[in-house]
DNA sequence: TCCCTGGAACGAAAG
DNA sequence: GCCTTTCGTTCCAGG
């Protein structure tokens, strides 16, 4: 690994290789898989993966009692050391994480051999000066971006998905025993705690501890000053690393199954994305097909290893595991109803709930998508939706602190999730974990961490999983309750930016950084075999002590769009408003420059902390024909700001569609004020003008739309946007008919894994893109156009009426569909895109049903000059910036055939 | 006693 | 380079 020291670029070339029958896979990472959601670095440096299957040789050993040694075995070695030749490879250049010696260091006293003979990971590493190198940042590494080696994004997981697509998880092979694959999966040590001479009767905490052991290696109290101690280096030199050892320093030996290290060390060489996973999924033509045949099983369990991402934390003592060590995962509520049996003790249960985990088998799918894919909140018949959104501001808790409690609703109650169109009986497992809440797509969050909650006050059963070094709370949706879960038993860790950002290879910077989403994922099995999964995000939420209880946040507004005129009283609520607060529109050039910023009349008399009312001021230019887009937000002095929130401008001739009226302020006078709650993430509501999307839109390969909403629902959900979008599962691989729609641009996942003879998606409402493509403000990321990585088809999408803002968009929580997944992507839409955008943008004149090419400006965006005002002064993040390089690239994905997308084969 | 919560001290980083 | 401001993290106290 020379590399790690003497960095140098990856290479792009295809230098890794497979003598496979079955499946050759090469691709440098970014380059050629649109799922990418780090093209940027490849940009600079690109990791190149391969992928291959060969002959199974060797592998029959995986199910033995050596599982956890063969776990560990990613590069080609057997338990006794010998090489296994022929085993199948992933070959990859890309980002280490860790220097050389840490990783032989942890090798060696995990017994495991990191680096065999026959290593199968060629890392190819850019130096240190490559981390936070401001070439990184921009454009491919701004600051909230996840990098290409961020342990939760699908380079990762990737893995993990891969290793439980349905062409190769050996839950679905006849030639791998599921359990001996769980065991692999679930319990990457279950060797060592089932034998271990360390195990401590000790009733250590429980789940809970995890964190504690994952996250805080560093003693109690002291300062985040030695990268030494953080959560990336500290674990590998202070603790061991062994199976047998808990992350965490204990005089006891902690007999709990200590998630992070192992899944820190598999990551160390599980450099896939979300693109392997793409690339083999669009490779097989039957999500049941098992491909065992064609992947040898070492390398299934090579691979469930790494997917070590869906490990679980061990009950104190160890005695939990069976008798070979399993930790069984596939199915676990039955294990965890057999913990006390002395089976799979990774699940806690509650007592107290009547919830036991004792139910059938519920999400677990064979292919699970990895956690910063973008999934829609809606597929076919079910709809996942956040009944009642969490508080805007939550202060996280570090470690060093007790718990902060859980996440509130604003009424005063908890979070509530709700799965609709579910008419089975079987329970099923919502997930939940904290992503991220900037303008990119969703993805785990860096920073935080979802925290379980227990308690008297808790009436939610829960636990925790880890996947990719995010934690994920698991929480039962029993049909009794109506498949709806309170969320109360949820708080939020924070996690030391010292640690997270000395990470290596992660390129977020924490430093007011400090909004979160909390993100719901069901997973539905269907009686084919597939999986159907869902996402919903919430609302952004603060978690900084200071911010919450300074900066303005505007929640709802009652207005999202007027006539140029002006004139009309605008109604915010929100917190922290201010007698002298101001309200300012702004409108922004795509390289965000300011063309225009006024301040608007606020009515003084009406301020109150939560509420405020304003005039919206007149656009600067009277005659638009079309939409503009602008901006406006709060602001309670220097550096006080709220979001950005949407605002967008109309010709003064089209009428306007009014919503609801809230009662609670037609007494003000504002007739029309119907509330628009956190429009800079709710956007996912076409403006009134905009083509209305098609409730049809859910349509996807023959689905039905999405059921209605549920009576109830809250018209303010994030998730009530009529744009759903289902990802239709075809659109991964493509559409051949459909032309004039895109295949997934980003790390989308189809709902559905596989749907093999259905239509071809074509989007109901979308004659031309004008309509489909405006309603693409996907959850994660409305903004695509500036988003890296995934966004390199953000160009197809450029008249998207929520997208063709020039500034930041609101992310659209709620896990809407309107994902540019939903989109069939053709070439030439690609490439017309990409030759028009050179067209630069005119917000005014890209009415959202033009059907006319999109026309984005490609520029490429100043660096802020100060990385904290990237998300503070602006209120966005720089995601413009690599517009062009995507663009390029993008363009010649398409000429190289990169795109294993448009029709199964011609990835490869 | 533990959990939760609000406030603030302190130091580092940014301005 | 110095001073001020801002922010992150830790600590304390009270319910």
């Amino acid at each position: 690994f020379p590399a790690l020291k003497e960095p140098k670029p990856a290479p792009l070339t295809k230098h890794a290789y497979s003598y496979t029958p079955n499946v050759s896979l090469s691709l440098p990472l970014g380059m050629g898989n649109p799922c990418l959601g780090t093209q940027y670095h490849t940009l600079q440096s690109s990791p190149v993966i391969s992928v291959s299957s060969c002959h199974q040789t060797g592998y029959t050993l995986q199910n033995d009692n050596n599982a956890a040694s063969g776990y560990y075995l990613h590069h080609g070695l057997r338990p006794s050391g010998a090489p296994a030749l022929e085993s199948p490879r992933i070959e990859i250049t890309a980002y280490s994480q860790y220097p050389e010696d840490e990783v032989e260091e942890s090798s060696s006293e995990n017994h495991i051999i990191k680096r065999g003979v026959n290593s199968i990971v060629t890392l190819t590493l850019p130096n240190a000066e490559f981390y936070r190198d401001p070439s990184c940042l921009s454009p491919a590494s701004s600051i909230s971006s996840r990098s290409c080696n961020s342990e939760a994004s699908s380079y990762e997981s990737g893995f993990y998905n891969y290793d439980n697509s349905p062409q190769n998880s050996p839950w679905q092979s006849p030639c791998v025993s599921p359990k001996g694959s769980s065991l692999l999966l679930s319990c990457p040590h279950a060797s060592g705690p089932a034998g271990s001479p360390h195990r401590s009767p000790s009733t250590s905490p429980q789940i809970g501890a995890m964190a504690e052991e994952g996250w805080s290696a560093q003693p109690r109290g002291s300062r985040p000053n030695s990268p030494k101690y953080s959560i990336n280096g500290a674990p590998y030199h202070q603790t061991s690393c062994s199976p047998n050892h808990s992350q965490t320093p204990s005089p006891h030996g902690s007999p709990r199954v200590s998630i992070t290290d192992e899944n820190w060390l598999a990551n160390t060489n599980q450099y896939t994305n979300s693109a392997i996973v793409a690339a083999i999924n669009a490779l097989t033509t039957d999500g049941m097909v098992d491909m065992g045949e064609g992947i040898p099983i070492k390398t299934r369990k090579t691979m469930l290893d790494h997917s070590s991402s869906m490990s679980l934390k061990v009950e104190p003592g160890g005695e939990e595991l069976g008798p070979d060590g399993e930790l069984c995962h596939e199915d676990y509520p039955s294990r965890l109803a057999l913990k006390k049996e002395n089976h799979c003790g990774g699940f806690l249960d509650v007592p107290q709930h009547l919830y036991s985990w004792s139910k059938p088998k519920p999400y677990l799918s064979p292919s699970l998508p990895a956690l910063d894919w973008q999934l829609p909140s809606c597929s076919g018949p079910y709809n996942l939706q956040i009944e009642v959104q969490p508080k805007s501001h939550h202060r996280a808790h570090y470690e060093t602190e007790g718990s902060r409690g859980a996440v509130k609703a604003l009424s005063g109650g908890h979070p509530v999730v709700q799965l609709y169109g579910y008419m089975e009986s079987e329970p099923l497992t919502l997930q939940l974990f904290i992503g991220t809440a900037d303008d990119r797509l969703l993805r785990p969050h860096a920073f935080y961490q979802v925290h379980r909650i227990t308690g008297k006050t808790v009436s939610t059963a829960s636990h925790e999983v880890m996947q990719s070094n995010t934690k994920i709370l698991e929480i039962p949706l029993l049909p009794e309750n109506n498949m709806r879960a309170i969320i109360d038993c949820a708080g939020i860790l924070k996690l030391r930016n010292s640690d997270i950002e000395l990470r290596k290879g992660e390129t977020d910077i924490g430093r007011k950084n400090t909004r979160v989403r909390l993100v719901f994922r069901v997973h539905i099995n269907q009686p084919n075999g597939r999986t159907v999964s869902l996402q919903a995000a919430s609302n952004p939420i603060e978690c900084s002590q200071r911010s919450a209880q300074e900066l303005p946040l505007v929640e709802k507004q009652s207005l999202d769009s007027y006539p140029a005129t002006g004139g009309k009283m605008m109604l915010l609520t929100g917190l922290n408003f201010l007698p002298d607060s101001k309200v300012v529109f702004v409108e922004k050039a795509q390289d965000g420059h300011h063309l225009w910023e006024t301040e608007a009349k606020v009515d003084k008399d009406s301020i109150k902390s939560s509420t405020l009312i304003v005039e919206i001021p007149p656009y600067r230019n009277q005659r638009i024909s079309s939409p503009v887009h602008v901006n406006f937000y709060v602001c309670n002095g220097k550096r006080k700001r709220s979001q950005y929130q949407r605002f967008t401008y109309l010709p003064p001739n089209v009428p306007i569609i009014k919503t609801e009226p809230s009662d609670e302020y037609d007494s003000l006078g504002t007739a029309g004020l119907a509330m628009h709650s956190k429009p800079y993430y709710n956007q996912p509501r076409i403006t009134p003008i905009m083509p209305i999307a098609d409730p049809d839109a859910c349509l996807v390969g023959g689905y039905p739309p999405c059921p209605p909403r549920h009576a109830a629902m809250p018209s303010s959900s994030p998730n009530s946007s009529p744009t759903l979008h289902d990802l239709s599962p075809v659109a991964y691989k493509c559409l051949p008919n459909s032309p004039t729609h895109a295949a997934p641009p980003g790390p989308m996942v189809p709902p559905i894994q596989e749907t093999p003879g259905r239509p071809n998606f074509v989007h109901p409402a979308s004659p031309d893109h004008g309509s489909s493509l405006g309603m693409l403000h996907s959850q994660g990321s409305p903004n695509h156009l500036h988003s890296p990585g995934p966004h390199a088809y953000h160009p197809v999408y450029a008249n998207s009426s929520p997208s063709s803002s020039p500034v930041s968009h609101p992310s659209t929580p709620g896990g809407t569909a309107e994902s540019p997944f939903v989109q069939a992507y053709s070439p030439s839409q690609a490439q017309a895109a990409a030759s028009s955008a050179q067209t630069g943008e005119s917000s005014p004149s890209l009415l959202p049903e033009d059907a006319s090419p999109p026309s984005m400006a490609i520029t490429v965006k100043q660096e802020p000059q100060e990385l904290d005002q990237m998300y503070l002064d602006d209120g966005e993040l720089p995601e413009t910036r690599c517009t062009y390089a995507l663009f390029a690239s993008l363009h010649q994905l398409i000429k190289d055939r990169h795109f294993f997308f448009l029709d199964g084969s011609a990835f490869i």
